[in-house]
DNA sequence: CGGCAATTTGACTGTGGTCAACGTGGGTGG
DNA sequence: CCACCCACGTTGACCACAGTCAAATTGCCG
């Protein structure tokens, strides 16, 4: 199922529609967005592609304008964490802005994406020409550093029922598509996926979305879940006792 | 015990010596140290002192000269957690520059500590003037990121045990003195400090460590941990058979 | 020297991990 | 187009790691 990357437009001009609405580009005038793109290309990856690798040098930085990513890291011991899902606006891959000369996870497509990409080496002279896009892009890091710290907060305190809740609920608000039945977090998400995010196994996330779902809470099938009571979930996000 | 803070050389004027050397500054050059030097005042911050609490308005940030502080948050059930410990050279409580307008955290002195701080305000500016201001602060707060991903595998994937020696370990590389019996923390450490920064309680914690004591690997005592036995705590670190 | 905070230690318990076995649904190939 | 197969999911039994509760001890600080 995994497809290999595909170049798109790397002699067309890239439009500025497409990214001057993105947080990353906010306030900054067209021209600069213009100058920006001129050194962007942008690719497709295919369901299952693998973006970038763990340890692999970070010849590239990223912006995800279409589809969903997961960002995992393996430990020494061979196991697996998921450090976050890319959303589109997201940057992803900024290693090397962040010090580093190889990129610290392995990025891969779970559905079908579109992102733009820069040769790493350019972002120290995208940034002196554009102190703007520095303050975007600290903004967004920022954001991933609260987001981080925040699910240290939950593993560190939490039972795993509160922990399983928060990070569903913050998936559907990152994520959710109304359905029928409810809101419907709108890419394939595994139990093991899950598990790998709260600090747990998928045998212990299964046992209490079964649960939920006789509870009436969620809905939820293969690589599929349906919040059907966000209130509930959220009051199970909340409180110790239930 | 805790002192209130006291004015130092605002008027005074701050020599670049201070900070010209420090990582924040790589690269800048004399007249572009004096230019953010000119916004900065200088504060001393006595033992136990709090420079700044969660929630409250982030009206500056701060660089630490000398000393020690230890960064917390507390969830809304009321439990603490450590974030980290901030050591000189350190930035802390950039929060506007992260998108935030409050601290997210609580930050104190666990020694006598010397900052300088600016005018939150002023970040935006100085970025604008200095753009290698900017490309290091973005690589300091990406160690930051960087070391909250580690804990988050580290508490994960690892027992207690495995997860206290690697915390005991990056303070020694942080803050290790060497002294007669082995290599010590340079600053007052409680069971309970260890326990908040490893998700765990702080009689497991005196069991770990009482352990520890008895086979020769460590010393310690009230708020003090010498590590008598590098190697030996790092394959505890490093293996979970032992 | 009195008092309190930090630490130690013991006994017990429960959450959630491990091991194991069995369903099930969807994609793929014949 | 249907059937097979495999990845994904469910469920049960068991038990261990580490949290909780409790109480004693130590060593600073004032």
């Amino acid at each position: 199922m995994p497809t290999s990357p595909t170049d798109h437009g790397v002699t067309l001009k890239l439009d500025r529609s497409l990214i001057s609405d993105l947080p990353l580009f906010a306030e900054l005038e067209a021209a600069a967005c213009d100058d920006i793109l001129e050194t962007a290309h942008a690719r497709h990856y295919g369901k299952g592609a693998v973006v970038f690798s763990q340890t692999e040098a970070a010849h590239s930085f990223f912006l995800l304008l279409h589809g969903r990513l997961r960002v995992t890291q393996v430990t020494a011991a061979g196991e697996q964490i998921v450090v976050r899902f890319v959303n589109p606006g997201d940057i992803f891959g900024v290693a090397m802005a962040l010090g580093r000369d190889t990129y610290p996870g392995t990025s891969t497509a779970v559905v079908d994406c579109l992102a733009l990409l820069w040769p790493s080496a350019i972002w120290p002279q995208l940034i002196g020409r554009h102190p703007l896009l520095a303050a975007n892009a600290m903004r967004m890091i920022g954001g991933r550093l609260q987001d981080a710290h925040q699910r240290l907060r939950e593993i560190s305190t939490e039972d795993v029922e509160r922990r399983v809740a928060h990070a569903i609920l913050k998936l559907v608000d990152e994520a959710g598509q109304k359905s029928a039945a409810g809101v419907e977090i709108d890419f394939p998400l595994s139990r093991q996926d899950i598990a790998e995010m709260t600090a747990t196994t998928l045998h212990t996330v299964s046992r209490i979305m079964s649960a939920w779902e006789a509870a009436g809470v969620i809905e939820s099938g293969r690589q599929r879940v349906v919040v059907r009571d966000r209130p509930r979930l959220m009051a199970i996000a909340a409180n110790a006792d239930d």
